[in-house]
DNA sequence: ATAAAGTCTCCAGTTACTGGAATGTAAAGA
DNA sequence: TCTTTACATTCCAGTAACTGGAGACTTTAT
């Protein structure tokens, strides 16, 4: 199938497919005459795996390993959970960070009066 | 004072405060015959405002609208709330997405053996 | 006088795409 | 068959917010 038929069964954009050939992540045949690139099932389900993988904030990178683990038939399932656990712990990370930044956010949006006067808790709390 | 004098005092990078300088964020004067960067107390105090502003999660646009209220001594603090309004919000909406991905993550290395058979059921999801 | 440290500008790279231009190919209608 | 339209190709540039490095100049310390 074409690049478009291969971009919608997989829910990503045309353009991230062409991306990922480009990146030789999903490297697809080439129809000789057009040099347009041919999809095949097998393709699709990587984009898919691939694409699952990004929602699940896994980089480029991650997703490589974790494709190369998923062909790889041989594989255990432990490097699969140490990336994902790793991943997690990052997630976490992040979580904690965003947490901390919405109280003290908050806190301020609560001080201020957001009026037409100019007296402002959040931008005295900025230029500490 | 010098670029690594106003950095260290205001916690950034040289490179990073250099840069403020190149997108006309924090423009310090000029020694004339050294072309060398001289920061006043009032450019320290900026980059502090603009790091803070960073480390809340205000990106350089908005760093600079709230600059502008900042040194605004007119300003009403109601524009200043909804900016930071705005700014909770779309945290909200990350701490969301990385709360459902946590917890799917969760979920399937809870699934997952993790030890030297091929079988894994995140690679299982990841491919559904 | 020389060496080391600090600064300058400019260019490239990062991440994961996205948009657009110029061009070529395929499919559908008149 | 010709033409329009849709889809495809490559290549270049831009995004956000820096970071790293090269090569050259200035200042400071020895």
């Amino acid at each position: 199938m074409n690049i478009s038929q291969a971009a919608k069964l997989s829910g990503l954009s045309v353009k991230t497919v062409r991306y990922y050939a480009d990146i030789k992540m999903v490297e697809p045949a080439r129809n000789i005459q057009s040099g347009y690139r041919s999809y095949s099932n097998d393709d699709v389900a990587k984009l898919n795996f691939i694409g699952k993988a990004r929602r699940f904030n896994f980089s480029i990178e991650e997703c490589r390993e974790l494709l190369s683990l998923y062909q790889d038939k041989n594989r255990s399932s432990k490097e699969v959970k140490k990336l994902t656990l790793a991943k997690i712990a990052s997630i976490d990370e992040k979580l904690k960070e965003f947490h901390s930044l919405r109280d003290e956010l908050n806190h301020l949006v609560n001080c201020c009066n957001g009026d037409d006067r100019p007296s402002c808790p959040i931008l005295d709390e900025l230029s500490k």
